[in-house]
DNA sequence: CACGTTTGCCAACACTTGTTGGCCTACACT
DNA sequence: AGTGTAGGCCAACAAGTGTTGGCAAACGTG
């Protein structure tokens, strides 16, 4: 049952072969026989080390989005600081993989979406602080970046992906920071 | 090969039955069999009618968003206007759910994709008008309003679920209206 | 009324899916 | 060296997929 130190190979090259498949595809469509393939290892130890599509899955979308501490900057520079540190997480190797994998499958798959639910009610949310709207603000910062995100990353709409990080950053952030500091409706 | 008068029933109904599955669980998820279920009728009759499951589905989003011309309006309603007919589309039932599969499979299927990119860089994009920049502003405007539509429809966020139109057309009008109006950077 | 066409269902096909059990190999430990 | 345990692959399963062909009944038209 416990891991050996002989496996841990196996086991890290069915989680990123799984983190491609899953972001590439989506959850639905990515099959535990091509994640097994592009491990080159059989379909079977996937199940085994894992114990389902689902367990691997949940496995291969274990991320700590590392929300920076908001509280301490000057409050004018909190909407361009959490727009730049939310977009870099996306533009590298390994984060952006996995919420890649989230997004996609959150948009189909019920646990995924819940997953992304809580990601975003907590550690978005109290990265915010706030007070008795913070979470509609949270919410609302968050429809922000993930629909930038979305047409950036997983539509790929050429206006936005021909934008440079900096360029995108400074159009985005006074949005961000209005949702984080101005009265609501 | 030619349909007549007394097919059209069953040729709605499974119409109808498509969208709803295919909103409800994207196009993987959504099977021929539950879909012909749906609507009383046997699955063998939906590939006969629709050639296969992707021709249904072709079949299912044909949508007109109907954009409001926003050119005779006055410049500062500009942003209220679109969101809200924007928003009142989603809310609505039979655009909703249109809306719903297409944002649903566009995020995993590449055609669904594709239909996407053009509707939002012609149908937005000549609605909102505009000038060099036109096409950056047209996306920017449709990451903040897909994103809200992300959160609310697909992800439901509880605390964008929980504002009524009114409420979230005023907290996404000003962003709007600045990606249309404001200078970029 | 008889004809051909259309509608509809049933059964089946060929295939893919996630998952399981059996068997052999290679390692670790005494 | 001998033994127990874990790694790994093969084959197979049961279930579900889209799709096809054949046949009975209902229809519209002459």
């Amino acid at each position: 049952m416990a891991f050996t130190a002989r496996s841990q190979e196996s086991r890290a090259a069915i989680l990123t072969a799984a983190r491609r498949r899953f972001a590439a595809d989506g959850y639905e469509r990515a099959t535990v026989r091509a994640i097994a393939a592009d491990a080159g290892i059989d379909p079977s130890m996937v199940i085994r080390y894992y114990g389902s599509k689902e367990g691997l899955f949940a496995a291969a979308v274990d991320l700590d989005l590392r929300l920076p501490d908001l509280a301490s900057l000057p409050p004018d520079q909190v909407g361009e600081t959490f727009v730049r540190h939310f977009l870099e997480l996306w533009e590298g190797e390994g984060p952006g993989e996995v919420l890649t994998v989230l997004l996609r499958s959150a948009v189909t798959n019920d646990g995924a979406a819940e997953r992304m639910r809580t990601i975003f009610a907590t550690q978005v949310a109290t990265a915010l602080g706030g007070g008795e709207d913070g979470p509609t603000r949270a919410a609302l910062v968050a429809s922000q970046l993930l629909g930038a995100a979305l047409c950036r990353y997983i539509l790929r709409l050429p206006p936005i992906v021909a934008l440079d990080v900096d360029a995108l950053v400074a159009d985005l952030a006074p949005t961000v920071q209005r949702y984080i500091g101005e009265p609501l409706a």
